[in-house]
DNA sequence: AAGCTTTTTTAACAATTGTTATCGTCTGCT
DNA sequence: AGCAGACGATAACAATTGTTAAAAAAGCTT
């Protein structure tokens, strides 16, 4: 659970100046889960997930492509630590901005703390929405949702973190995928 | 998903000026799914669930007890559709605020807005916990988590309610109470 | 291109849950 | 007190998923 893929470089620009440039192969941690985040991080280019472990299993909770803005922001801004981890999946480029200057701009700006405020409302709503689907739907429900909502997801990731982003395994996916 | 009980009383207590009490017999819906929540609730006597509808049947979501405080809040401070209703299961004593009264007051107390954002943070925090029990958790350890953290929600709250919090039916959580 | 690793599929079996329906029990109401 | 509705337990069967294991397919690396 992070931000949404949204096109948050406009909104965020304000960052720019500040902004570090960084290459990661693919299956780089960027945050463990556990630990506060220090960084916030904006794919240029390549895809992340967040996941969070299970008995030494990992379950993937979210996915995030290019323009989409990646932190534990609550973490981030309360210096909690992360319930779950950051990592890549395929080789990307990523902008990353320290905890300290991005406070430092956030005490200059007023509007640019109302529209964190605002952020955190969309979050915790976005948040409500994903759990509530699957309070309501099976997992063969939420794969055809997924199917057709994002079917880049589909496309570009790998089935097994699918699976368990879904709420299943591995098995049962390829199951699901193969019925009709 | 609302507030967690834990004694906002205080915390809200700058409030106790504009509240209204109000006295509700049980089942009474104090804000439905979809409408835009107007008023905020804190509970003096009794106990609330939040739900959803899933075709015609609901799903509980979350319940409230004494000294909590329960409301939209994403739908309150933005003016969005709630996801979820808000319903007594008891007859209850509750004081009310109204959205402009809250307003005003947060317009005019720089620490109020600071909380609230602190308050959201919390939520996020919590909302993502709860989310993520129900990821990595089966019905069975749910329940058993439930009894040992939240006594009393099974002592006082119907069984149905409870399955459907736990994402059951009232059947299986039957079965599983009678499985040891 | 060969070889190794990762990913996906398939199979068989066990376990859990959903569904439907019935039957007591309890509760609140008039 | 009596009645109606709500609530919980139980049973039988269907459907889905988990588990384990093995094999096939795909992807990378050298």
């Amino acid at each position: 659970m992070s931000k949404k893929p949204e096109t948050n470089t406009d909104k965020w620009s304000i960052f720019k100046p500040l902004f570090t440039q960084i290459e990661v192969p693919a299956k780089t941690i960027l945050l463990e889960e556990g630990k506060v985040s220090k960084t916030m991080f904006f794919i240029e280019k390549g895809c992340l997930r967040t996941w969070i472990n299970n008995n030494g299993k990992d379950i993937t909770t979210q996915f995030f492509f290019e323009g989409g803005g990646v932190s534990s922001i609550e973490s981030f801004m309360t210096n909690k630590p992360s319930l779950y981890t950051i990592e890549s999946i395929e080789p990307c480029i990523i902008q990353t901005i320290t905890q300290k200057d991005f406070q430092d701009t956030l005490k200059n700006s007023t509007e640019l703390r109302d529209s964190i405020v605002e952020h955190l409302y969309m979050r915790l709503l976005k948040n409500q929405q994903i759990f509530f689907s699957y309070l309501k739907n099976t997992p063969q429900q939420r794969y055809e949702e997924l199917l057709a909502q994002n079917p880049e997801i589909i496309q570009r990731i790998p089935q097994h973190y699918i699976a368990s982003y879904l709420g299943i395994t591995s098995v049962s996916l390829s199951r699901i995928r193969n019925r009709r």
